[in-house]
DNA sequence: GTCAACATAGAATGTACATTCCAAATGGAT
DNA sequence: ATCCATTTGGAATGTACATTCTATGTTGAC
């Protein structure tokens, strides 16, 4: 009879994980302490690869990670790999950890409260996912073709439309010639007829796409007219009749999607073409 | 014989391989078209992912998985997961390197590439200025309110209706009934004489106050309906008439301020609503 | 020096996996 | 409408894998 095991609940997250190893890592036998220098010497080798290949690098053999793995509570191996591969995916951003600590005494806490501090942590998070994937350049190119712009239409349907209110609102204050598009039903095709070459639109279209901003984006490409556009995937229709096109994925919380970094987004963009014009 | 397979070689990188899929989108079939777009919308997931669970998100056999893989230039999936995997090892280096560049806060850099980091600070801040600001108990009461009405009136004027009218997109498709008030002129008025005392009212206004918005809120809550509002002030026109009011203060850059905590909070109250309908 | 307790290596095992294969379905051309 | 080419779903296959097992090695106590 194996004595019980013992039943000791495995470290929950990796930060658990690397203090446990750290603490008893003097009481380890030697291959053991071979495995825990190696683990935490190459968290990423663990992340991704397999048992035997860790092995290989690590100089041990594969039951030895299983065994290290066990001594630990883990069931095996592959539980303890979970840790090291959820660690690279949170890895993006120290918000994920703040909102577990606020899940963590979140049945003490009621239910709204949970929805509203989910819908921060998922602003955070979207606002460094924006922060990494746009690019500077392109950033400074699309303004530019909009600053060059006499008129600038803005296209935006349904989720996106309060964007490009917002922008409109905006470029009023800021004196900057713009037309909405989306706003009453009907006379949006005639507004978007009026647009000519030396104008340009901006638009907006997230998932699931609103096919009529996407025919009106095209047809305004096809007549010359340069598109600029903001989307949530490389594969949205947008993409394809843009000059310049960005992807922002807001970050959701319980599957709703706030527009946190889309606002944002916008207003760089919208203050940046007024500044662009200012100086000329 | 299979005409020779062509042996492409295959993309040696993330960005090789995204470009690929994207300049080839037009012509793949549909299920492949499915895993292109699921490929780029959720790296990460192909990253850690086996065929089996992947093919599961993205509604595919994991037989197609493999053909699309092949279809690249791949041996099989396991070769092109490498891409995914190995884009993961990377990232942590380029994100650290580009927080680094936005450091050195440069002369260097362009103009719209400053302003663009000047909003995106500014949603950070902003975010946590709200998640300091707003207190439990009242969101808890303010939810309660809201969830108890009949209709639910969305007060907002210039800057704040941006958010409104995401509001009362949100609410539809929550099936929440709702009355988005500022829309078309003049019958505003109109659409508020229909309150009852069993509906409530949602007033947003930042300063400069649009007046007609403190007036409608005043003359909502003079007939007994309760009113809630978001304002960015204690000394909002707004505060002294709502049973419960939130005040947020948007970080600026350079004088402007982006909606982006603004509307974190308004989707947590919107989801938070609906969640207690839903529980009743 | 002997023994017990534990650690280790490497082979054996069974499972989960990527991949292949084939039949059915779809779509386009004649 | 008929046929061919291509695409697709789903079962079959074989491999690579984590894990378990057992014999051997190591350590330290008496």
């Amino acid at each position: 009879m194996t004595e019980t095991v013992a039943k000791v609940s495995p470290p929950q997250d990796f930060d658990a994980l690397r203090s446990v190893i750290l603490e008893r890592k003097g009481e380890l036998p030697k291959r053991l302490t071979q495995v825990a220098a190696y683990a935490l010497d190459h968290p990423d080798e663990i992340a991704f690869g397999t048992a035997a290949s860790i092995a290989i690098s690590a100089n041990v053999q594969p039951s030895t990670l299983v065994r290290f793995a066990q001594h630990f509570g883990f069931e095996g191996f592959s539980g303890l790999q979970l840790l090291f591969r959820a660690r690279l995916r949170e890895r993006t951003s120290s918000y994920e950890d703040r909102l577990r600590t606020l899940e963590q005494d979140g049945q003490a806490l009621a239910e709204s409260t949970n929805i509203f501090n989910g819908f921060t942590a998922a602003a955070h998070r979207s606002i460094d996912t924006l922060t990494a994937a746009v690019d500077p350049a392109a950033f400074e190119r699309a303004v530019d073709i909009l600053a060059a712009a006499e008129t600038i239409y803005l296209i935006a349907k349904r989720r996106s439309y309060p964007i490009s209110s917002y922008m409109a609102y905006a470029f009023g204050k800021l004196k900057v010639r713009c037309q909405l598009v989306g706003t009453a039903a009907g006379i949006d095709d005639d507004l978007l007829a009026m647009a000519g070459p030396r104008d340009a639109a901006f638009a907006i279209s997230f998932s699931p796409y609103a096919s009529e901003s996407a025919v009106q984006a095209r047809n305004m490409a096809a007549r010359g007219i340069n598109v600029v556009s903001l989307t949530d995937s490389a594969f949205s229709p947008l993409a394809e009749c843009s000059k310049e096109w960005f992807e922002v994925v807001e970050a959701d919380h319980a599957g709703f999607r706030s527009l946190s970094a889309s606002m944002a987004f916008a207003m760089a963009l919208t203050v940046s073409i007024a500044e662009k014009r200012r100086r000329g």
